[in-house]
DNA sequence: TGTATCGGATACACCGGTGTATCGAAAGGG
DNA sequence: CCCTTTCGATACACCGGTGTATCCGATACA
C-alpha cells in the first residue's frame, strides 16, 4: 500500500513526478547501468527527494521494471506500424529498412534493454514477462511474413514463418550484441539488413 | 603496488588463493550478477578475509576483469581446437555440432559474459578488448571457411568468408540471448544448428 | 473559497560495504 | 633449521545509501 494509493483522489501531480522520474531514471540507467545506480542518484537526476520516489515506487527494480515496460511497449508500437505501413503485399527490402530503422534508433535504449535482459536472465518471474513481449512482437513479424507468402519468395530452409520470425529476431539480438560494443549505429543497420534478407530470401539472389 | 607485488620470492599460496578467490567469484557472479555482487560476498564464497582480497585485486572490476580473460581464453582455446579437429575439408554440419558444444555448454559463462557485455557496452576500454577477443573468434571461424571453399558448398548470399563468420557470430549472440530468457539448452542447440546451416549453406538444401 | 486529503521534503537511525593499517603466521631460501 | 619475506586475518574509521516517520505545502473538489 505504498506506491499508488489504493483508489486515491489528487492525480495530476502525481502523473507528472512518475514520468518525471521515470524519464530521469531511463538516462541514468542508460549511462551507468542498472546494477551501478542508487535511488538517490535517480532522484537527483530527476529534482526530487526520496520522499517522492517511495511515495511512487517500492523499490528500484520496481521502477525499473515499470520503465522497461513503458518503453517496449512504445518500442513494439512503433514497430508494428512499421510492419503494418505497407499494402497487403510485402516488400521485404523497404520492411526491413523501416523496422531496422526502429530497432536500432536509440543507443540508451539497448543499454537499458540490455540491462533488463540480464536482470531476466536471473529471475524466471521477469524472464516470463520479456518472453512474452518477445512473443507478441514474434507473433507479428509471423503474421506479416506469412501474409505475404508467395507474393515474395520468402522459401527460406527455416520452414515456417514462426521459425522464419524466431530467426529474425536472433539477428536482431545479435546485431544488437555487436552494435553495443563498436557502436556502429550505420553499419549495424546495414549488416542487419543483409542478415536478414539472407536468411528471408532464397539463396540464389544476392540482394 | 597493491596487487602482485612486484618481483616477488613466495609465490605458491598467493596462487592458489587467486585461482580460489576467481573460482568463488564465477560462482557469485553466475548466481547474482556482477552488480549485485560485493567484495565481501566474493571472499566469503572463497573462505577467505576481505585482507586477501586487497592483496590480490585493486577493486571488483579488476577481479571480474581477470575472471572473464581467463574463462574467455579458455573457451576461444576449445572452440579453435573443435574447430580444427577434423582434416582439412571441412564437414559443414559435424563442425557445427561441435562448436555449438562447447559454446551453448554452461549457462553460467553465458551470464557472466553477458554481465561483461554490460559493462564492455559503456567502457571503450573494455569494449575494445572484448571486441578483439570476438575478432580473434571470428577470423578463426573465417579461416576455417576459407579453407574449405569449394569443398563443401558454401555460396552463402553473404559476400565473402570474413562476412560469413560475422553472421556465424551475430547468429551465436541471438540464440545466447534467447537462452538466457527460456534456458532451453537442448533446444537452443538444435536451434542455432540450423540458424548456421541455414546461413552457410545454399537456400536449395532443406537440411 | 474553504478544507480535507494527498504528495513530496526533511530529519533520523541504521546498516553494509569499503579501504587502510597493523600484526601474526606461513613459506621459501640459505 | 633458522630467518627473512610475504600473505592474509583482524580491527578500525568512514561513508553512502536505505527505509521510515513526521510535517508542511500543494491540490482537487464541494
Amino acid at each position: 500500500m505504498t506506491a499508488k494509493a489504493t483508489g486515491g483522489r489528487v492525480t495530476g501531480r502525481r502523473v507528472r513526478t512518475r514520468a518525471n522520474l521515470l524519464e530521469a531514471a531511463f538516462t541514468v540507467f542508460a549511462a551507468k547501468g542498472f546494477g551501478r545506480v542508487s535511488i538517490e542518484q535517480v532522484c537527483e537526476a530527476a529534482g526530487y527527494s526520496r520522499g517522492a520516489f517511495y511515495s511512487n515506487f517500492d523499490s528500484l527494480d520496481e521502477l525499473f521494471f515499470a520503465l522497461y515496460r513503458q518503453r517496449a511497449d512504445l518500442i513494439a508500437d512503433q514497430v508494428s506500424a512499421a510492419l503494418a505501413s505497407d499494402g497487403p503485399d510485402l516488400d521485404v527490402p523497404a520492411a526491413v529498412e523501416r523496422v531496422t530503422e526502429v530497432l536500432l534508433l536509440d543507443r540508451d535504449w539497448l543499454l537499458v534493454k540490455t540491462d533488463f535482459l540480464v536482470h531476466a536472465a536471473r529471475d524466471p518471474q521477469v524472464a516470463r514477462t520479456l518472453l512474452e513481449h518477445r512473443a507478441r512482437l514474434r507473433r507479428a513479424i509471423a503474421d506479416r511474413l506469412a501474409r505475404a507468402r508467395g507474393h515474395t519468395a520468402l522459401p527460406a530452409v527455416l520452414g515456417d514463418a514462426e521459425a522464419a520470425a524466431h530467426a529474425v529476431v536472433a539477428a536482431y539480438d545479435g546485431v544488437t550484441t555487436q552494435l553495443l560494443l563498436d557502436r556502429d549505429v550505420a553499419g549495424a543497420r546495414v549488416w542487419l539488413g543483409q542478415l536478414l534478407t539472407a536468411l528471408l530470401t532464397d539463396g540464389s539472389t544476392g540482394q
